[in-house]
DNA sequence: TCAAAAGTGTTTCCCCTACACCCATGG
DNA sequence: CCATGGGTGTAGGGGAAACACTTTTGA
């Protein structure tokens, strides 16, 4: 009921920020963990991540994290969930608000390069064991991804700029887990009305060369879902 | 990166949890509010909350919170946001998760005599001021519980155990906003295969008597839903 | 008998699904 | 010329939306 300390002094809890950072790779969906170079779980992989400080807010120190870690910025960033088991860290008291992310893989890796501290990208599929709770982290993230995939155009986060259809398929279908119908796939995207197609072509080899698309939002947008109690 | 206090001594935050209570009473939907006894935004009204004791974790402390204020157990409660803008607590840094929790306004009369507090229910269209940023609590809660009655059994919380079909719809409606067509809404409530019929009638003065209906899932679950991508 | 809410079906339309073949290119 | 992915159309079915009248009760 009220906000204040109970009592004078008040010991107070570490907040830490982390993040599922995801990225689409030679058509597989990996996420970004870090080696820890200190205790507790030294040499563990973790989420990159760290303390929120003193005068930061939470969402300053998450992008702060990010941008050291990747060294780009405007990355779709989506808080998660907060993660406040008193015994999750063994150090002591360490309430974690965790955060997913999506970045394409070109992008990153042309800014990243300056970084070379020890961490790496692993296949959702086929994460190491993980620090703390972390690994219970990544598959909420992956869970909230597979649902708002859905109903969202968060899944363009994960391409570059100019993209075919079959590399915007691949992206669902990575995600999703599952293959779609080719024909069916591209007909809905095109009815959406947020691709436009440009009068570029990808050459892949030998085969016929793909228009290139681009994403005609400024950002995610929310697509028009029908509810099953109320069609929007 | 790395989870510990940087320094030796770290100041740490304040943790505080707040609730934004939804019920239904007068075919309204409403939000408890509790006024606050002192500083700072003495006098104000307020969200149900306090702090996160440091062996306490966070879903445990907003389970004591509510249980305190409503003497009610076996209450709907989801995690909805944390908020952690260095500000938004003028005695210094405390970060506030937040929760939402949905209850059935019969019950809560029953159990709820004993506390006498400062609290009443407000209707969320017409808050007064509120202190903190707890109008922007209420505001993500209500847009979260909106979504989510569309493709979950969230709505069933916030009506007693046997209740009639328009009941229910009035449940919808209010939530929504917006008004329902009676036998599509039915149809696809019934088609859903959650609602038992029972042999029971709720004469409500001098018309015909309605059919009184249970639920027949032990908890909220998620519908099944088309998504614009996928069919699940 | 009347007021007031309970209860009930059908038609139309749109969207989703399933499904197979030709096209353009580089090797 | 051939292998490889790019690209395209349709028919059928199911679910959502729109819509109005009869039933039951108490006053």
């Amino acid at each position: 009921m009220a906000h204040p300390p109970r009592n004078g002094h008040f010991s107070g809890h570490g907040i830490a920020v982390d993040v599922v950072l995801f990225t689409i790779q030679d058509g597989t969906l990996k996420a970004l963990l870090v080696k820890r170079q200190r205790p507790p779980y030294r040499g563990a992989w973790a989420l990159p991540g760290g303390m929120v400080g003193p005068e930061e807010s939470v969402d300053a120190a998450i992008l702060r994290e990010l941008q050291e870690e990747t060294a780009i910025g405007n990355i779709y960033l989506e808080q998660l969930y907060t993660f406040g088991e008193p015994d999750r860290d063994p150090r002591g008291r360490v309430i974690s608000v965790a955060y997913y992310a999506l970045v394409n893989w070109q992008q990153f890796q042309l800014k990243a390069r300056q970084r070379v501290s020890e961490a790496d990208w692993f296949p959702v599929k086929r994460l190491p064991l993980l620090a703390f709770d972390h690994r219970r982290i990544v598959d909420y993230a992956l869970e909230r991804l597979r649902n708002k995939i859905n109903y969202t155009t968060i899944g363009f986060q994960l391409l570059p700029r100019q993209f075919t259809l079959t590399e915007l398929q691949g992206a669902y279908e990575v995600i999703l887990g599952q293959r779609l119908d080719k024909r069916n796939f591209r007909r809905k995207m095109l009815q959406l009305g947020i691709l436009r197609g440009t009068r570029e072509f990808k050459a892949n080899g030998r085969q016929r060369p793909a228009r290139l698309y681009t994403f005609t939002e400024p950002k995610v947008v929310k697509l028009q879902e029908k509810g099953i109690i109320v069609p929007f």
